[in-house]
DNA sequence: ACCTGAACACCGTTCAAGT
DNA sequence: ACCTGAACACCGTTCAAGT
C-alpha cells in the first residue's frame, strides 16, 4: 500500500519515536522507529535525513524545555541558578539521552538564549567579559558532567571497592536515591559562592 | 596460514591501534583494527572479549596517566588542585575518546586511588563526609564536562551567532586556541575558592 | 593457543517503482 | 508527496576447521 492519502509519518512522530526507544533501552535504530510505526525503514528518509539529524533533533527537544526568563529584577546569582536547574533539569528528563549529544556542541536557538541570559548576569554581578566567558563555559561543563552522572548506573559505589578509611566513609552517603540531586545543589552552591566572591574581588 | 610461531597479536597491541584510530578518526571499528593489524576480525576475539571490552581498556589507559600523589604536606587546596589538572589533562591528551567513555562510570583502580586522595584532602579542609562526597562529585563532573569540551569543534561560537551586545562581547574572548584551557582553570579555581570558604565556614 | 574463513543477524542508506 | 521492496556496504560476533 503506498502512499496512503494522509501521510503516516511526521518529523515529530519520528522524534517522539525516536526519545521514547532512548529513554527505555538508551539508544535508538532506523529499523526500530520503524517498526514501531509500523512503517519500513526507507520510508523514514522522506522525512529526516538520516540519523544524525534525529539525534540533532532530539538535542533540540531536550533544550527547547528550559527556561530562560530575562528577569532582571532579582539578584543576579539568582538568575544564574535558575537557569542551571532548568538547564540541568532539561537533561535530567532524558538521562540516557545524553552519551547520545556529547559528540557535538550546542547549537539551538535555546542554548543561545540561554547563554545571552547568562552573559547579562554575569556582567551585571560586575565580571568581565573574559570572566563571563570563562564562567559560562565552566557552567557548561558542569551542567553536562552532572547530567551524565544520572545517565549512570544506580550503585555507582560499593562500599568493598576501598580499604580506605576516609573514603569508604564518605562512600556512606553515595547510595542513596538523591544522590545526584545534592551533588548538583552542593556543586552549583560552591560555583555561584566562588562567582561572586570573584566578582566583588575585581 | 593460521596459528603463527609467535602470536601475531596482544591486548596491548589491539589497544594501541584503537586508540590511534579514535585519536585520528574519533571511532574504531572491529574490521579497522583488525586490518591495521593485517589480521582478520575473528582473530581479535582470542584477546578481548568484544568491543565493550576495548572501550573499557580504553578508559583504563587513559586514567592510568593520572597522577596521585598523597602529598600530606602541602596545602589540601594545592592536592585537590593538582589531581584535578591531572586528571583533566589525562582526558584531554585524547579528546575523541571521551564521547565513548560517556555511557558508563569510571572504576579503574587508578580512579579509586584518586577519589581516595581526594577524599583525604577535603576532609584535611575540614568537610563533613557528606561535603567530601558533593565535592567529589561535583569535581568529577567539571573535569569530564570540560574534557568534553576539547572535543568539540574549533569554532564553537560564531559572533553572528547573536545579536546581544553583551554576548557578543563575551564571544570575542572565545575563538582563541587556548579558551578551553583557560576556562578550565578559571572554573577550577572558582570551586576551589568556594570549597575553601565551605569548609572554613563550618 | 591462536589465526582463518564462512556464516549470521543487524545496521544505515539509496533508489527505482508505485500511486 | 510519500510508502515499498530490493539492494548495498558495513558492522559485531560465533564457530568449526586448521596447525
Amino acid at each position: 500500500m503506498p502512499r496512503p492519502s494522509r501521510p503516516l509519518l511526521s518529523v515529530d512522530l519520528i522524534v517522539d519515536t525516536a526519545l521514547r526507544a532512548v529513554d527505555t533501552a538508551g539508544d535508538f535504530t532506523m529499523p526500530g522507529i520503524a517498526a514501531a510505526l509500523k512503517v519500513r525503514p526507507s520510508s523514514l528518509y522522506n522525512h529526516v535525513g538520516g540519523r544524525g539529524e534525529i539525534v540533532e533533533l532530539l538535542r533540540e527537544r531536550a533544550m527547547s524545555a528550559v527556561l530562560v526568563e530575562p528577569s532582571a529584577e532579582v539578584e543576579w546569582t539568582s538568575t544564574v541558578a535558575a537557569i542551571a536547574r532548568s538547564y540541568r533539569d532539561a537533561y535530567a528528563a532524558h538521562p540516557r539521552l545524553i552519551p547520545l549529544l556529547t559528540a557535538h556542541t550546542v547549537r539551538s536557538h535555546t542554548a543561545v538564549a540561554m547563554y545571552e541570559s547568562l552573559a547579562h548576569a554575569f556582567r551585571r554581578g560586575g565580571m568581565t567579559s573574559q570572566q563571563a566567558l570563562d564562567a559560562i563555559t565552566t557552567l557548561d561543563a558542569f551542567v553536562l558532567g552532572s547530567a551524565l552522572d544520572l545517565a549512570a548506573p544506580q550503585e555507582v559505589w560499593s562500599i568493598e571497592a576501598t580499604t580506605d578509611r576516609d573514603f569508604a566513609e564518605v562512600l556512606a552517603h553515595a547510595n542513596t536515591p538523591d544522590r545526584a540531586d545534592r551533588a548538583f545543589d552542593a556543586g552549583l552552591g560552591v560555583l555561584i559562592a566562588g562567582w561572586s566572591q570573584l566578582a566583588a574581588g575585581s
